[in-house]
DNA sequence: CGTATATCAGGTCCACTGACATTT
DNA sequence: CAAATGTCAGTGAACCTGATATAC
C-alpha cells in the first residue's frame, strides 16, 4: 500500500492519549483502533483468497453454515441468526449465491411466510475449494497459528459475550 | 438485532474444523471469525456515538492525527501513511472534513505537487467534544478496560507487525 | 525522462432504514 | 388484530482500480 512506519501508530496514539490524562480510556482506544486495523489487514487477506472464486466471506460463511447443516438448509432467518448479519444482508447474500448457482431458495411448505435456502452440489464443491484455499493461505498462517491467537479467541469471546451476542 | 444464540457460533465453527480434520486451520479460522465479528461489534458502538457528530472513524482519526501535529497541518500522503489507509481514502475524508468546515486543504509551498490538511478551530472543537464522548461511551467500557485488553492489544500489534504495517 | 502526488470517475461490497406484501 | 418473515429501493460508508494532471 505504501511505505511502513518505523514506529507503531497505534502504541504512539496510546501514549498522546496518557499525556492528554486520558489514562482510564487509553487502553481501550489502543485496543479499539488495533481491533480495526487488524480487521483491515486479515480482511484483505481473506478477500484475495475468495475474489478469484467469486465469494466474499460472507458469502462464504453463508455457504460454510449450509453445508454443515443436516440436509443443506435453512430458512433464512436462521441463517441470519446465526451469521449475526441483518436480514437484508441475507437476502443480498443469497440473491448473489443463487445467481452464481451456488444456493437455491425455495418456500417453506411449513411456513408460508418463510423461505428455505439450500446449498447446490456446485455450492458444496465451491465450499469446499475456498475452504481448502482459505485453510492454506489464511488460517494457518504463522501470525494465526500461535498461542497468542487462541489467546485472541478467548478475549474476543469474552468481548462478544458482554456485548450480547450469544449465551454461555 | 435478532434473538441472541445460546452459544457461541465461531466456537461451534472451530468444533466441526476440528472433526473435519482441519486441526492446524482451526485456530486460526476462529481467530478470523471472531475477529471480523468483534470488529462489527466495535464499529456499531463507535459509529452510534459519532453519527450525531457527522464523522466516521476514519474522519475522526485524521482530525486527531492532525491535532497532534505541531501546527495541526499535515501532507496528504503522510497522513495516509500514518493511519495507513489508501491515498483516495484520505482525499474523500478530507473533502468532508472541508465541506463541513473541519479542515482546509492548501497548495504545499515546497512541493507544488503535494497538499497541506489543516485543522481548523471547528475541527478542534470537534475533535475535542468526539473524543470526550468516545472515552466516556466506548473506550472506557467495561468489556475494553480489562487486563484482557492490553492483552488484545499486545496479540494484535504482533499480528500488525508481522503483516508489515510497522518496523520495530 | 521516470517517479511521486493528489484527484476523479466508476465499481464493489456491506450495513442499515423504511416501505411493503404475505402469512401466522 | 398484531407479530413475524422476507424482499426491495434507497442511502451512506469504505475500499479499490484506472486514468489524469501536475510537479519533482
Amino acid at each position: 500500500m505504501q511505505a511502513r512506519l518505523p514506529f507503531d501508530p497505534v502504541g504512539e496514539a496510546a501514549r498522546l492519549w496518557r499525556e492528554h490524562g486520558w489514562e482510564n480510556a487509553a487502553d481501550g482506544m489502543a485496543a479499539v483502533t488495533s481491533l480495526m486495523r487488524a480487521q483491515a489487514i486479515v480482511q484483505s487477506w481473506v478477500d484475495d483468497v475468495l475474489r478469484p472464486l467469486q465469494l466474499s466471506f460472507a458469502r462464504y460463511e453463508l455457504l460454510m453454515l449450509l453445508s454443515f447443516t443436516r440436509h443443506g438448509r435453512l430458512p433464512m432467518a436462521k441463517a441470519g441468526a446465526r451469521l449475526q448479519v441483518h436480514p437484508t444482508s441475507v437476502t443480498n447474500a443469497a440473491a448473489r449465491l443463487e445467481a452464481a448457482g451456488l444456493v437455491e431458495r425455495h418456500q417453506d411448505p411449513n411456513d408460508g411466510r418463510g423461505v428455505l435456502v439450500t446449498i447446490t452440489e456446485a455450492g458444496r464443491a465451491a465450499a469446499a475449494q475456498a475452504t481448502s484455499l482459505l485453510n492454506e493461505r489464511v488460517f494457518s498462517r504463522p501470525e494465526l497459528t500461535s498461542e497468542n491467537m487462541r489467546d485472541l479467541f478467548g478475549t474476543l469471546r469474552d468481548l462478544r459475550r458482554s456485548a450480547g451476542d450469544f449465551d454461555g
